[in-house]
DNA sequence: GTCTATAAAGCGATAGAC
DNA sequence: GTCTATCGCTTTATAGAC
């Protein structure tokens, strides 16, 4: 039998589907064995905390992606193009709506209590980084935020139908929509090279 | 001791708050036994399919409020004072954002495969009788199909946001966002004593 | 209809060999 | 670093007295 040697960075995307796919509490460790092909020792090996720190770890790991993909881009980068790539992201992130989102299925959870903090962390900054870029586009702040709070809550709101509804289009329908609902004023000539903030 | 005697009917919505509250993995019959104050032997005795029966009882329960408050005033109230009820009775039954949603957990958890027919009844009614109340107050079909979805989503979505952020107040502006944002056309003098439906 | 006692299975976690 | 065996606990569910 070849038995294949993992390094912790190798483990936590499988993890990571296991608990998207079950939820906290659905995710024993009989199921992450069988997806892993770790046995417990090797688990406990990695994860010295147990579950609870397998969970954390993962938060951790999906916070860093949407930092380093979406959350800096959008508050320092060119705005306009931020935005857009935060959408092509987010579709490709949840797999255009078949995969949900890990951090907000933890918020609706019993779960919520031991990663309040994370998760609070996770949306507040989504929300944040959007509202900069909205501004930085030339979109009065108290706008910016209310439509970062929609177009963020409209993307959990999309998975949660989709996967209820069991159609994929729901959520690619959703994401086209709550685009084109950022009233992103036009791109003047002038303006683009008199506002143009780093952070 | 007094010992107070259920009936059924009045288990059901103490065993809804178990479930919303700590999910249904969550909701243990110890649990379940300290809030209802019934034994075991009582639970089995009214819901002798164990947890799985008392889950699809709660949400045919949740269900059947929706249709009753909601859901058949959209379909054949009068458009314009249902789709107002719905916000007002939205509101109120998800406590202004402090509860959350039992149906659409239940959707994002491992839960789901159990009640996904459900799950998407619930769902894809309340999204239909929406888009008809929309288009017999003068929308056109596709945008009120799409008007539907948004705002059903929307709620969801606030509700996740709501817990996630921990802020009561995300929700009640969400609510108050998705109903200006259906567009209602301008009513006229005319269609206003032809059209006066009484629920 | 309600209770307590208990069964059978599954859980997270640990120990220790390799 | 990985495995198997096992501990102690909790789980759902049942049995039977009242």
């Amino acid at each position: 039998m070849t038995r294949t040697v993992f390094e912790k960075a190798d483990v936590v995307p499988l993890l990571a589907e296991v608990f998207r796919e079950f939820g906290y509490e659905g995710a024993t460790l009989n199921r992450i064995t069988e997806r892993t092909g770790l046995g417990k020792g090797s688990l406990y090996h990695f994860f010295p905390g147990g579950k609870e720190e397998m969970a954390a770890t993962i938060l951790a790991e999906v916070d860093d992606w949407f930092v380093r993909n979406v959350y800096a881009p959008l508050e320092s980068g060119e705005p306009r193009a931020a935005i857009a790539r935060m959408w092509k992201e987010v579709d490709a992130y949840f797999r255009s709506g078949r995969r949900i989102c890990l951090v907000g299925a933890f918020a609706l959870d019993a779960t919520r209590d031991k990663f309040a903090a994370a998760i609070r962390v996770y949306f507040a900054r989504w929300v944040a980084a959007l509202a900069s870029a909205l501004r930085r586009a030339g979109v009065a702040p108290d706008k910016a935020a209310a439509e970062a709070e929609a177009a963020v809550l409209g993307i959990q709101g999309a998975l949660v139908l989709a996967r209820a509804l069991n159609d994929e289009k729901v959520f690619t329908r959703a994401l086209t929509r709550l685009a084109r609902d950022l009233s992103l004023p036009k791109r003047s000539p002038s303006s683009r090279s008199t506002k143009k903030g780093t952070l």
